[in-house]
DNA sequence: CAGTAAAATGACTGAGTAGTCATTCCCTTC
DNA sequence: GAAGGGAATGACTACTCAGTCATTTTACTG
């Protein structure tokens, strides 16, 4: 019971310092940020950071991973639920898109790291890699099963996951960095457009 | 005579200061360089590095900066020279894949601010993105005129173009991290397949 | 409401490093 | 081959900041 309340609490003090931590990386990058901006943008002191995580490249790594499982979550969710293989596309990347526009801090975060994903032991042992990796595989599924259908021309699945990972991240940068100013639908049905005419029958 | 041996000199060091500056950020990123690897490497001492450049950003920016000018110059080049506009956009795709093969530690300095581009301050007031655009307004350009000749269908040009240039990085960053085992020429021919599918008219 | 334990604090330390500058080296010139 | 001057050097300085820990605050319990 008390061992419950303690949790909570363990739980909260966590998420209160990742979401922290999520904003003053956003906004100056891992290296230009200290403990103490960290710890004034949550609300306590440095000293109580180093009782809920190790170091900051922890703190760092957290607040990465965290955002990505629960997008690599959200994203095999909707594309299972997806009928067919257009569908799966569709969800796949409207679902990335749209989790990336609901959490700009994460996504700071998340694409700078893919500017890092040569440095395994930044990254935490290549744990980014990883899931970097499923997400395009899952991805490679389903146009290996599209493929096999006779639904999409005979490509190579893997690089084309690849390419279509790196196409969806790039309309986000396109619309963060200002240089798109249409509406979230437009740009998400353009570049469907775009990749299913490369890649149908 | 003896200024322009001088500025000879001058310009030597320049070069070869710029060379191991690429190739320790490269290696280990901006943060993670001290000024004394740069210098090791160059095979001269730290001061020295102060009697060419103001400061550590200055090197950086300046290795990266004469990288994506040579770049763009090489691109620019190419396109002008191929006849149609399938032409012109293999030429585009090619020539950048190639020089980023031929230059990995400048792709790997390119690629990583790529993911720092919302950082003005850092890069340079925004020299870099403006090297950046001016690519893709480059190819922005082909591919307006080629939709108004009715050679591809109508689509914005300038999503289009920031997706190619995503594509293009993408298919290198495949490469760099032992993502793709095909022949360079196979993952170049792959993607400008996508590509041409997904805009010809 | 005292007593106790756990949680939070923030001043402090030690390591690391960008940038400096007094000294040394070397090349040119006469 | 000596004098002069510009280029190169690297020990040094001044500063930043991740991580620590003695002290204080808070929360719980009986």
């Amino acid at each position: 019971m008390s061992k419950t309340k303690q949790e909570v609490v363990t739980e909260f003090r966590c998420t209160e310092i990742l979401d922290a931590a999520r904003k003053v990386f956003a906004e100056k990058g891992f290296s230009e940020t200290t403990m103490d901006q960290v710890a004034e943008c949550a609300g306590i002191a440095k000293g109580t950071l180093y009782l809920y995580f190790r170091s900051k490249r922890d703190i760092y790594m957290a607040a990465l991973m965290e955002g990505i499982r629960s997008l690599n979550n959200d994203s095999r969710r909707k594309v299972e639920a997806a009928a067919g293989v257009r569908e799966k596309l569709c969800a796949f990347i409207e679902t990335r898109v749209g989790y990336f526009e609901q959490h700009r801090d994460f996504f700071l975060i998340y694409h700078s790291e893919v500017g890092n994903l040569r440095f395994p032991q930044a990254s935490h042992d290549g744990q980014m890699s990883e899931l970097y990796l499923e997400q395009a595989q899952m991805l490679e599924e389903v146009l290996k099963q599209a493929a096999a259908a006779g639904e999409i021309r005979e490509l190579r699945p893997d690089s084309t996951a690849f390419t279509v990972c790196d196409m969806t991240r790039g309309v986000i940068v396109q619309r963060l960095l200002g240089w798109s100013r249409a509406e979230l639908n437009d740009d998400i049905q353009h570049l469907i457009g775009l990749i299913w005419r490369g890649i149908a029958a």
